[in-house]
DNA sequence: AAATCGGGGCG
DNA sequence: CGCCCAGATTT
């Protein structure tokens, strides 16, 4: 018996699925590559890499005989490109190891080099067809959407919760399909920005799009926004030949140290004629006739 | 839990 | 320019 979430994510499926090469064939071979190629990439941008790939390298054994050079030539372009040395490295495992015959259980595959969870999962199931769940980043802005979550998607312990509620949705039978669904829904309708809830086959049952929280959901941890800081030095000479120093007194991480006198800026521009006066009056320090020179 | 790894597309 | 992409690995 399944629920409505996982009837009516099949039933859209049927009709709305993206027509993709790798979703053509069963071969755990070609699903890795896919899988691999499309890690933290754009279908539209791993499509090419993918059909060159499979022709190069039809199958592991061809993968594991290569030179890892003509490997990473084939790679030009993707970026991430440890995904390519693991994916080298890891035919001639199966090569070697593993008799040129892709392991079959979750276990052994998510033990191999460059497998992760999602990844695991995914051959697991597009390939044998079993009844893990990925999640991905598709995933979890659909769930988080659908169940109205408010803590952050990308946390373990809300990775978690999700999953769960993934494992009892998933159906036995059809687990490939399901899967392909979340990850098609995620990429073609309950987009980032402005998902096209109108035509949403579990927009009903939606939290978010019930709460018209679709903008706000899926949270995301938020981010230390980095600051640049751009610090200016003086070298103060005195005419005896001793040089001005100072003691970092404000509360960072050179708490404590010593340093030439600095002005800080968030720009890395050089200091104007006024910033570089203002600085000596407040340190009580002259410019001399021959001193430092104020542009 | 957060940083790192890359290149590209898009508003 | 900032965000995001069928994440994994290291710190």
């Amino acid at each position: 018996m399944s629920s409505p979430f996982s009837k009516s994510l099949l039933r859209w499926f049927d009709t709305e699925k993206r027509d993709l090469p790798w979703k053509e064939t069963r071969d755990p071979y070609k699903i890795w590559i896919s899988e691999i190629i499309l890690q933290q990439t754009r279908v539209a941008q791993g499509l090419p890499y993918y059909l060159q790939f499979i022709t190069r390298f039809p199958d592991v054994i061809a993968l594991a005989n290569a030179p890892q050079d003509e490997v990473l030539k084939l790679w030009e372009g993707l970026g991430y490109y440890s995904r390519a040395r693991n994916l080298h490295h890891t035919a001639q495992l199966i090569r070697d190891e593993y008799n040129g015959k892709f392991p079959d259980t979750y276990e052994e595959v998510l033990a191999l080099k460059g497998i992760g969870a999602y990844t695991a999962a995914a051959i697991m199931s597009f390939a044998y067809g079993k009844a893990y769940p990925v999640l991905d980043g598709n995933v979890k802005r659909v769930v988080a959407r659908y169940l109205g979550i408010h803590e952050a998607a990308d946390l373990p312990a809300t990775q978690k919760t999700i999953m769960a509620w993934l494992n009892g949705e998933i159906p036995k039978s059809k687990a490939d399909d399901f899967n392909q669904a979340l990850l098609d829904l995620g990429a073609t309708v309950c987009l980032p920005q402005n998902p096209l809830c109108n035509v949403c086959p579990v927009a009903l049952d939606c939290v978010a799009q019930k709460e018209e929280l679709q903008g706000l959901l899926p949270v995301k941890s938020k981010v230390v926004k980095k600051k640049d800081r751009f610090f200016h030095y003086f070298l103060i000479i005195h005419p005896a030949g001793q040089i001005l120093i100072e003691q970092r007194n404000s509360k960072d991480i050179w708490q404590g140290l010593y340093q030439f006198p600095m002005v800080e800026t968030n720009t890395d521009k050089s200091l104007k004629k006024t910033e570089v006066q203002a600085f000596f009056e407040e340190t009580g320090f002259s410019v001399g006739t021959d001193g430092a020179k104020i542009d």
